[in-house]
DNA sequence: TCGCTTTTGTCAACCGGTTGCCATAGATTG
DNA sequence: CAATCTATGGCAACCGGTTGACAAAAGCGA
């Protein structure tokens, strides 16, 4: 009973069809074929290469498939080509707003180019991204990673299965998306110089943390410039709560202008200080990074160097597509423009009463 | 010179040999069959039909699996079965931070119980919405809509096709995730009450949603009960500009005291209130709704009506994984509780000076 | 009108698991 | 010890598109 073709059937008079239809489950491009009259194959043909198959033959089976109300089955795709339309974000903590509009920017390009964004998180460890990263390899034809703690070397090893983004962070090898902190910085610090500080602090970042490390650099170099004086110190983690513990450093360290790794860090520095009766930013400038949501909601709101992270994710996924487009050369690193945003958390320093 | 293998080699001689390896792609499980001296379907059986092969053979099996380091490919069973190991979940606004927690909540529980998610937004849009979820439809298992925009038809109609979960919504038919507001509403209430307050004001959201309705109907019959007067403005849209919009309205309502829709509509109308030089809560009391990300950054900080959302999130995650493992009913409400976090922006009304 | 190139459609073999059905071997029972 | 049952593994047909090879058809110049 193997033998699909019946030589003296009249009409359709399906036995053991293999491809028969009983309108229950979705249309195929069997389905399509039988109402259009074509071979399967043509169907496939048709449905994604372009220009394969005569403008007529075309015409009959996009119309087939209109009123078959046919979608394409994805897995049925994926399993000859490997393609599936898909690729994953990873980013380190979905309820830090330095993600989310990275993630929007992101999503929004994926929609917009036909893709589907899957979202994965590595709760800021290492071997949890890794995990992840190799479990969305499995599923996905590129990846996303937004400031990945895991290590250079096993970055370029996914990089070398499947191509990868890395946003926030340079990858030898990797395309990269990184804001460039240089103008910002510098802005900020000249800023400060004009406003009559001398002594500013950074609080850095997590320590494998390869923005913070630039961040430093940015503001150590802009303050030998300016002629101020930097010193560094370090936080807990890049939180709120981090932000909080540090003032105790930051008031130890006889600054007058902060500079913090994020915007977390600066709100609860920030809150911190007000709680201990300083007076921001007559006795104490603050200026944080990034221009996450919520900056603004401080009083005074919170002066920070912004990093376009929309433009970082919107970036990093038009970078993958084109990739796996065949478009564009694979390394090299897109550098968006930082610049500050002086609200009221920074400014001149009102001499001791 | 596309024919790879040589027709005269002594060992391995392949002929047509139908699945040869060439170590170049991922193991399959025809691989493992060889290493094991099994038949293919055995070694499936062993990877997804728990006690179906003898111990011994599962060990064998396994053994292969290890060494060759083997991963399903997904897209393989997925045909057949049509089971992904994904969901698919829709938000309105990726940037809005009410979903910020919603979507944690649901990725760790996928995480947690081996599936993946996918994010979608619909941009606040009902249509776009309703492509969005039409599309994942086709490559996931079920899907979790937050604070759906579309109507109850085309969600019982998406829900007849594959399991969905509603987050912030009853939809009758559905199995939904809504935060009981009443606790928290009562409490607030009573709490403005106490505070001296007879007059107190609604700021709407967005007009179809059905958690604006609920919030205002909760905050009528705590008033009524309290016996408070409770008058209801529209906001534009239910976004921290939305409430600087409705600044004018609440000042010409003649009100003491405010709830709004969420918090970003509080936080944009303080910022308005304040900017006109009015105090807060001196002069008016303002409580939001969800407690979001930055809620307490502001000065003060804002009183509101906490919602789980991070619990929605796991909730609706929990009850669809449970329906695509056949526990469990299909439909119900799972309510979580609200509570009120009183901080600094609700109090004692102070006499005008 | 004929041979030759270019379209256009067909055939059939995949991609890699899953699963119903069946055969066999070992266990159980009378 | 024969008869029956059950646990286990094998066979082969799917799931629904994709694609290389090829043949039929069409276009075209001489």
């Amino acid at each position: 009973m193997t033998e699909p073709k019946k030589p003296d059937a009249p009409a359709a008079t399906g036995r053991a069809n293999k491809h028969a239809r009983d309108g229950k489950s979705n249309p195929t491009i069997y389905d399509i074929a039988k109402v259009a009259g074509v071979n399967p194959s043509t169907v496939s043909r048709a449905l994604s290469k372009p220009g394969r198959v005569s403008a007529k033959t075309q015409k009959l089976i996009e119309d087939a498939a209109a009123e078959l109300n046919y979608q394409v089955n994805p897995f049925a795709r994926a399993l000859p080509t490997g393609r599936t339309n898909t690729f994953g974000l990873i980013v380190a903590d979905i309820t830090n707003p330095t993600f989310f509009d990275i993630i929007r920017g992101a999503e929004t390009t994926a929609t917009l180019r036909d893709y589907t964004l899957v979202l994965a998180e590595s709760a800021e460890s290492a071997v949890t991204e890794l995990t992840a990263a190799r479990r969305l390899m499995a599923t996905v034809d590129g990846l996303i990673l937004a400031s990945p703690r895991t290590d250079d070397d096993n970055i370029r090893a996914l990089a070398r299965d499947k191509p990868v983004v890395v946003i926030n962070r340079e990858v030898e090898g990797v395309p990269c998306v990184v804001p460039d902190v240089n103008k910002g910085i510098s802005e900020a610090v000249r800023s400060l110089a004009a406003n009559g500080h001398t002594k500013v602090a950074f609080v850095a970042g997590p320590s494998q943390s390869w923005m913070s490390a630039r961040r430093w650099e940015g503001v150590r170099a802009a303050c030998e410039w300016s002629r101020l004086e930097a010193v560094r110190l370090d936080s807990t983690k890049p939180t709120v709560d981090g932000g909080r513990q540090v003032a105790r450093d930051v008031r130890a360290s006889g600054v007058t202008a902060v500079l913090t790794y994020n915007d977390l860090l600066a709100i609860g520095l920030m809150q911190e200080l007000q709680a201990a009766g300083i007076v921001v930013p007559d006795q104490i400038s603050i200026v944080g990074f990034d221009d996450i949501f919520g900056a603004d909601f401080t009083t005074p709101p919170l002066t920070t160097v912004r990093s376009p992270l929309g433009e970082c994710g919107a970036g990093a996924a038009t970078l993958l597509l084109d990739l796996l487009h065949g478009m564009g050369e694979p390394a090299g690193t897109l550098r968006v423009e930082t610049e500050l945003v002086l609200r009221g958390s920074s400014g001149r320093l009102l001499p001791a009463r």
